[in-house]
DNA sequence: ACAAAAGTGTTGTCAATACACCCATGT
DNA sequence: ACATGGGTGTATTGACAACACTTTTGT
């Protein structure tokens, strides 16, 4: 008996920081007026990490570094009662200017996350817009323990930059000074560049950081509520 | 264009304690030298958990309480030159007591873990063994920020018995009165039955406790090396 | 030009808390 | 022998004050 045959894609949650915001790309196929995540159909001889690194680039036209990490596999008739079919969602946290690559193909949009969980309106197919949030909630939890908020930064930040990732993401505010302390003291968070940044509308100019090899946080950096 | 055909398979990770050692369960197909991991191919209709709650009670004949939740997705020509698809691994903690459920079909055995990370020999085909590895990997995580510890153990437990779970999880030795601080002090982690055990090879009975209600442990169980 | 004010980043202090380590007691 | 309760010194954390450096504003 040979085992069923099954349709396979890969779709992607980008997220990045736009403006103080937690933002995803979506992306509209010409003339339908719903928005989707990236993605497309995979085979069974490519590597699912090659695959979506692949969509990273042809579907939404990121082509500089970023994280991007597998999120969980939706399955059954998900999208609808017709369409069936398993689905791959990866999660990418990039930075802003990476973001602001064009796609190469089709209509691309940001939007802030907090627009598509609260809002009734409906933006998204209810299948993914499940896939982002457990997206977003996968980020949220992953600032806690790992050094991945660099990963929304560029390649050399001030740690009001940083921190500014956390307040976003969290819905909190942290105070600077405690924020400091602790990232400077969790070994291989971040390495000093030694240079500071060009002042930028008034005030102290802040050291810059780059990110450091570090892929865990001990101890890490609890958010207060749950 | 319609999208290609994938032969997709939910494989588990089952893991329990026997006798102090976190052991992974294996099924051997009659006349073949290999173990493999129970599992079997889906079709793309059904819910994915729910195909891996029925893989946990045909192929591994368990059929209590547990934990079941997704690992993770592994894609490409992992299992052999010759042999593709994709593989959705799901993991399962069970206590001894639904572990000694004896097999629907074919032969199965439980093996200590370290037995496969660390030896030479190899019971296990590399893709497999890699599964096991993450499996592990998650549940020794995991077991810092949420309950799930208590899923190792039967419903009505002793704080020694949780303790010796992170013990055997993680190779360390806890200290029982900081743990059973800390344990009593997190919300929702533990219910007390308000009974004493029978006493068991001498010593003061212990109070018995059943899982909580909580999801997660705030602030979490941290393990101090990493 | 100069001084004051406001904005931003950095350094320092202190109390509350959490934790590791050890001792004592009950069964 | 083992579970449980308590105590103490150290490390981490949260709240807040003080200082440093820059731009903006007012005269």
């Amino acid at each position: 008996m040979s085992p069923p045959a099954v349709a396979v894609s890969v779709d992607l949650v980008l997220l990045t920081l736009r403006s103080g915001q937690l933002c995803v790309l979506l992306t509209g196929r010409a003339g339908a007026d719903v928005w989707t995540l990236p993605g497309g159909f995979v085979d069974g001889d490519t590597d699912l990490d090659t695959a979506a690194a692949r969509q990273l680039t042809d579907q939404a036209g990121v082509t500089g570094t970023g994280h991007l990490e597998q999120l969980r596999t939706y399955g059954g008739p998900h999208r609808g009662p017709r369409i069936s079919g398993v689905s791959v969602a990866y999660l990418a946290l990039l930075p802003d200017l990476l973001a602001t690559v064009s796609a190469a193909a089709g209509r691309v949009c940001w939007r802030p996350v907090d627009e598509l969980t609260t809002t009734a309106e409906r933006v998204l197919a209810p299948d993914h817009q499940r896939i982002v949030a457990d997206g977003v909630e996968r980020a949220r939890a992953k600032l806690e323990y790992t050094p991945l908020a660099a990963a929304f930064c560029e390649d050399e930040f001030t740690l009001a930059d940083l921190r500014r990732v956390y307040e976003a993401a969290w819905g909190v505010a942290l105070d600077p000074p405690n924020f400091r302390r602790k990232v400077l003291s969790t070994p291989g968070f971040v390495v000093p560049c030694g240079r500071r940044t060009s002042p930028r509308g008034g005030g102290r100019p802040a050291e810059l950081y780059s990110r450091g090899a570090a892929t865990a946080l001990h101890p890490p950096l609890l958010r207060r509520s749950v």
